[in-house]
DNA sequence: CGGCTTGCGGAGCGCTGCGCTCCGTTATAG
DNA sequence: CTATAACGGAGCGCAGCGCTCCGCAAGCCG
């Protein structure tokens, strides 16, 4: 593997690291030719690869959905259950794990998209319900409020990088036990949650 | 005032309504057309009211500044420091003051902008300082970091509004002191905040 | 009641900026 | 040196935007 397809095996990874930088901080609505740009890669090696954006979107997901469930995995390999989720919760902000929520029903899913988010959830469930029982995650708050909160920070805080750290700092603290003022409203709906993104074909 | 001219004074109240609905929901580059049938009403008494799509954005900035000045008036009312601090951040993200931060840079800022934000912020510092001496709020957290959480909380959370709610709860406890763990990097600075929205000029 | 004025709705103009294609160029292999 | 494979990026066709313009209806005065 030398010369022109060790090159095209460079561009590959190039090209998706700069795509995932382009959607986390313009939306996933930046241009193509942004992401060209970015990596130093011409339309034409792009398109060779990933032949619409469809395509490059949802190899985004699986990666990062990998990445969580990664995380998750070795969130649990922590002896401390909280320390365990707070350092799975960091990571997922930190790689932009969950950007790519916004969207949530303009691109198809495909079977492998399935696959993984399965199971990133058994063990992001695992992490979670290991960190209630040992008391130090606050009682009113489910995975999908954690989900959504993940989501939620992943959105860039007016272009700074570290300010991000810092809310997110805050909002850790506020999901410790015990806390001081209840939730209010009803919780997030598990099958509202899994629609989003669209109906699971058979 | 009747007839035609009331209805002129109808429409604009439905457009200022509309206009804030549509840009806090799909962000600040929604058609313009998209407020106009919101609002009920025809493009043609869009543009008679607004000359441009930024005049109308800076009218909703003044109104969202006139807001958020007077709900920090009212927290500062209220006995408990806390209490009227954590109003003041439920009504900003509540009514969606601070929605327009995307905006910063692309539109010129205005006098008026100017005079009501430094009214908005003296009632805000005034507020923030009280709740910290009385030792409500963690000590590490400061009046910018609190500006840019309501900023990240504006921004629709899957599209439901009552689990922004949800979240903003759990980032309010975070408020509370004593922090457990502290805010990690620098605090935001200040001159790079107001150099945001453009150079005022003299 | 009828002309005149005022404000109305919305079709469409001009244009920007997108996804994607296509092809001349360049690097490697034999 | 020729053949081949992969490259970069100019530009096509089109979607969707901000904004204008005009035919029409509702209120106002003799």
């Amino acid at each position: 593997m030398r010369g022109r397809q060790a090159e095209a095996r460079r561009n590959d990874l190039k090209l998706l690291e700069a795509a995932m930088e382009v959607f986390t901080t313009q939306g996933f609505d930046a241009p193509v030719s942004a992401i060209a740009k970015r990596a130093g890669v011409g339309m034409g090696s792009l398109y060779r690869r990933y032949r619409t954006k469809e395509e490059l979107l949802q190899r985004l997901a699986v990666i990062s959905m990998e990445r969580a469930a990664g995380a998750a995995e070795e969130g649990l390999r922590e002896q401390d259950p909280w320390l365990g989720l707070a350092g799975y919760i960091r990571a997922c902000v930190d790689f932009g794990s969950g950007s790519l929520a916004p969207v949530a029903g303009t691109i198809v899913v495909t079977e492998e998209m399935w696959q993984v988010s399965e199971r990133a959830d058994a063990a992001i469930g695992e992490l979670i319900g290991r960190a209630r029982t040992s008391g130090a995650l606050r009682a009113d708050v489910t995975d999908l409020d954690i989900a959504l909160l993940i989501e939620q920070f992943n959105r860039p805080v007016a272009g700074v990088p570290h300010l991000r750290d810092r809310l997110l700092a805050i909002a850790l603290d506020g999901l410790r036990a015990p806390e001081t003022t209840p939730l209010p409203g009803p919780a997030p709906d598990r099958q509202w949650y899994e629609s989003r993104w669209g109906e699971r074909l058979p």
